[in-house]
DNA sequence: TCATGTATAATTGTATACAAGTACACAATT
DNA sequence: AATTGTGTACTTGTATACAATTATACATGA
């Protein structure tokens, strides 16, 4: 066997870092070990090692008081967009260059379901395909550093997508815009792919911005 | 008190992570816990700390066989500046706007240092000296997001980085730019402060090919 | 010779015991 | 009333014991 077994600390680590995340835990709380480990039936080892990692990726503070809740910022959101549109252009150029069509295919299963889900209006679910496909096309780009970059920033911005697929009207214009990005991948169309793919993360910062203001 | 303790699983992480980086460990060598708990002399708890974090910012690859190294390709590097020399230009430009002139008092002392060990001609102060001065630059930006990922990316180049002061020539253009971005963002000025450190990440992109393919 | 089964050794994963430091409440004192 | 001392409870940090999975070497058979 060569799969690797799915560690507690793993899941653990996934469990904290998206309810972090979705603003289940709120800024300011106080998460210690023991209290973790008495609600989620785990031992303070696995639960250790996912506070190990949560610190390094500043979404909380290990202090003599306990583990102190960080989280997402307006600011961070920001910025987080001031960047995505300078990179994930790249993403998408490589994309093209390097996808297979087993890659390509995935991709419009991805549109399709994005589709599907857009036309009932859920949601939840259109947030999470819409996250799939620009999941898709970091690991699509080739390289583990881009890749790495992007998913780190793009998942800080869960809490708030939600809001910005929240109108019809808002989620359809941002699947017509996976469209048009699906096609100029999928014909092997670096330039454009990367320029439908930076006026999409400024359309949808736009949205964000719309929708929060509201 | 408020100064936390530096942990032991602290100071295992940042000297593997030192060590991978430098490629002390090269690519393929498999760590065990065990292996490491007695070379380093400490229990095995901190070293799996230092083993999952590492994990994730995937320089290693935790497998049933051990800990495989997988360390930073060219490729990676190729990427990084690609990345770099796209968003380092909005932590200069930040960092003109917010710093105080405490700060910029900091990164005077940062450029006399070089200036000083570029004279005397050390590579290890100078390689070490002009991290410094990236970082503190991310630091001044006032961002935690684009800091942590500037940071991430900067730190995975310290192998190569050596190569490319090691010319008296090279180290010299490369601390005469410092110089100019200092002199752009302690007189305040964004536009010119992002504009010099676009052209310098690209030079020193140059200079790195340069150094590699001789 | 090659495949396959098996026993052993080595590895990571988890729980728990123990150590050390610190926050906090509360009393004592000025 | 304010401050200082003190003891207790709570927190993280580390080591170690144990469980479970898996790699590996080697024997056994077709």
């Amino acid at each position: 066997m060569e799969h690797r077994h799915i560690s507690i600390a793993d899941q653990i680590f996934e469990k904290l870092e998206r309810d972090i995340l979705i603003g289940e835990y709120s800024r300011g709380e106080i998460l210690t070990e023991n209290k973790l480990s008495e609600e989620l039936g785990v031992s303070r080892t696995p639960i250790r090692e996912a506070l190990g990692r949560l610190e390094q990726e500043h979404i909380i503070e290990i202090s003599n008081k306990g583990n102190i809740v960080i989280g997402i910022s307006k600011e961070d959101i920001d910025m987080i967009y001031e960047i995505r549109v300078r990179i994930e252009g790249i993403a998408a150029r490589n994309a093209a260059l390097n996808a297979s069509d087993e890659d390509i295919k995935e991709l419009y299963d991805i549109i399709s379901l994005q589709d599907f889900y857009t036309e009932k209006k859920e949601a939840d679910s259109i947030k999470n395909i819409d996250s799939d496909f620009h999941d898709k096309i970091y690991t699509m780009s080739g390289s583990v550093i881009l890749c790495d970059t992007l998913r780190d920033l793009h998942k800080k911005v869960i809490k708030f997508r939600k809001a910005s697929v929240s109108s019809y009207s808002r989620a359809k214009v941002s699947l017509c815009e996976h469209k048009e990005i699906y096609e100029a991948i999928s014909s092997r169309n670096p330039d454009l792919s990367e320029q439908l793919t930076i006026l999409h993360i400024n359309n949808a910062r736009k949205r964000l911005d719309e929708a929060m203001s509201v």
